[in-house]
DNA sequence: TATGAATGAGAATTCATTCAT
DNA sequence: AATGAATGAATTCTCATTCAT
């Protein structure tokens, strides 16, 4: 009983995410109900108001950012290409969707559930830069916000009338991103 | 009357412009008219739908674009500091902010007028990238729409808990990308 | 210079007539400036409010009505077929259309003039009406509001399924309408 | 709840019925809402539009007439005053006001539902109006919407001038056009 | 506890009337 | 006097949230 009650609550947090990204944080909430399976009361009775199933949606997001991040510190040290998988694995969490749709609808002061996690992201993630720059991988004067952001910027939604032209425009943004991650260049054109 | 008409035209659009990129495209009509010091009646009198508003500013913004564009073909052959010159433009034109806002709102098919200025955007972009390539500036792989969507992706306003924590990451998104635009590097960590 | 202003007036008010007959008495203002060639300030120093518009447009009409009233009183006694011209000129009128308009734009206590000319017309209906009868023409139970209303009744625009459906519809409720204002009839199925 | 949903449904039906007959198919919305007792939002999670509502009020308005002739069917063939009940009955049906409201707002293509209905009342009456023929009841000239849009006409809501002045107008209206269905006349002013 | 009906505040748009030129 | 731009109240419809069952 219990479990069928938070097997539940997962279905609509993961469903308001996706909805989220897709849509923007204004999506209606009659639609997140309706394709969680549940009526509206019931989303409700599980988050009392649209900021507060945002304000989860983020703390799960960050979650996931700092599990990425403590996995590639755990590994960087012995395994150099744990570097380039880090970086897949913030790509493949469509940071760049869900920033824009929530990072309009956060309050202004952040709660302190998501300040935490949010700073224990930060740390993170700022070990594995230090581990990376140890190994060349990465330029000197990159931070912990900065790789984060830029990687959120870089796998944003595209404007409509883009996306239908290019087919794989958003991976060259990506491509072209990561390329300006590198250690200070000389520029050569072979 | 009529100048004093046209005036009034040209804030409601520039407002317009300015709480679009800010708020998004759903912004209040109200609000912008508030903010025009204009009343309501008078906005739609001028812009007959939110719609035709977006419109008018996606073509004004393109515009703006092409302008640049033509500017830095004429200039480019003899100064080559007119390319840094250029990608400064467009990163002044606030493209992230507004195509974030304007993307999803513009119809899926765009109007002839938003076509053709469009298409001539691409066809000066891709001249004077053209000639860039030709002074060893910018990669050979890079093309046209990828270098305006670029743009617009690290100049996207950020999530609000970022932007004020870091007062610079917007301009550091900025040089990471432009960093990335750069010919075929080769990794040298000084 | 003068008479160009009445023509206009008389422009306006002619046009308001064919307007509010077709469209009902709440048909944009706009429009019927824009259908009568003047800008929505003329029209408005014409005539002062939508319900100074009707009231003329009302006016007009009845003084129409007593027109065909007068004329009919001077030709009937000699002429027994005036009274067939009589009833048809009421039909062309328009009763139907325009006092289902007006009717309910008119305000609950008429005017003054509007209450003269009406009381006019219903005397010289009525006496009309006592000619007719002493020629056997109409039913002897039919008044003078009866006669009017019921052309009215039976010229009223139809509602658009049945206009599109049956052409001569119209028509033939005008002939029913006539047939039940005959005297005393007799059923005699030939 | 469902029960009681339902016998919301229905109250706000009626009076929108109602609500049409005396002002229109134009009348605001929330007045209906206020009259039925309930929230703006309520009607409209009832009928999604105004044109839904009107759909609605049509059908079963339609739906009434039918009943009326399906049953004078049954009945004429033995009790020939039935004929004069089914014309009774239909005038109560006010359907001068509902068609006067309703015809210019239905859309210009009906839709099937009201299609249906409306070939099932022709055919209906049709069948009433020839048993009534057999019994030398009524012209034989006269078809079925001819029947029902000339009852439509008498029974329409008089200008509010006439309706003030004369109280028993509506029905001498009535009377004139049921008097001019009856068969071939011959006129003897008793 | 789950449901979905009810509510009403809010947003877009229209249009009668006023007013500056 | 003619024009048409400006205004804002009124209207339609939507949707977040509450509440009765």
């Amino acid at each position: 009983m219990r479990s069928d009650a938070l097997r539940r609550r997962e279905t609509i947090l993961s469903t308001a995410r996706e909805l989220f990204a897709q849509h923007g944080a204004n999506i209606a909430m009659d639609l997140i109900a309706e394709r969680s399976n549940v009526g509206i009361g019931t989303l409700y009775r599980n988050f009392a108001s649209r900021a507060e199933l945002i304000e989860e949606v983020t703390v799960t997001t960050l979650q996931e950012v700092l599990d990425a991040a403590t996995s590639a510190e755990a590994n960087l040290a012995g395994e150099p290409q744990t570097w380039t998988e880090f970086l897949e694995n913030l790509v493949k969490l469509n940071l760049g969707a869900l920033s824009e749709a929530l990072g309009a609808a956060l309050p202004s002061t952040l709660s302190e559930r998501v300040l935490r996690v949010q700073r224990e992201c930060a740390q993170s993630v700022s070990r594995v830069l230090e581990l990376a720059k140890g190994h060349e991988l990465v330029r000197e004067d990159l931070n912990a916000v900065e790789l984060v952001t830029a990687i959120g910027a870089a796998t944003r939604p595209l404007p409509r009338p883009f996306k239908d032209q290019a087919p794989q425009l958003q991976e060259r943004l990506v491509q072209l991103m990561l390329d300006g991650f590198r250690p200070h260049v000389v520029a050569v054109n072979a």
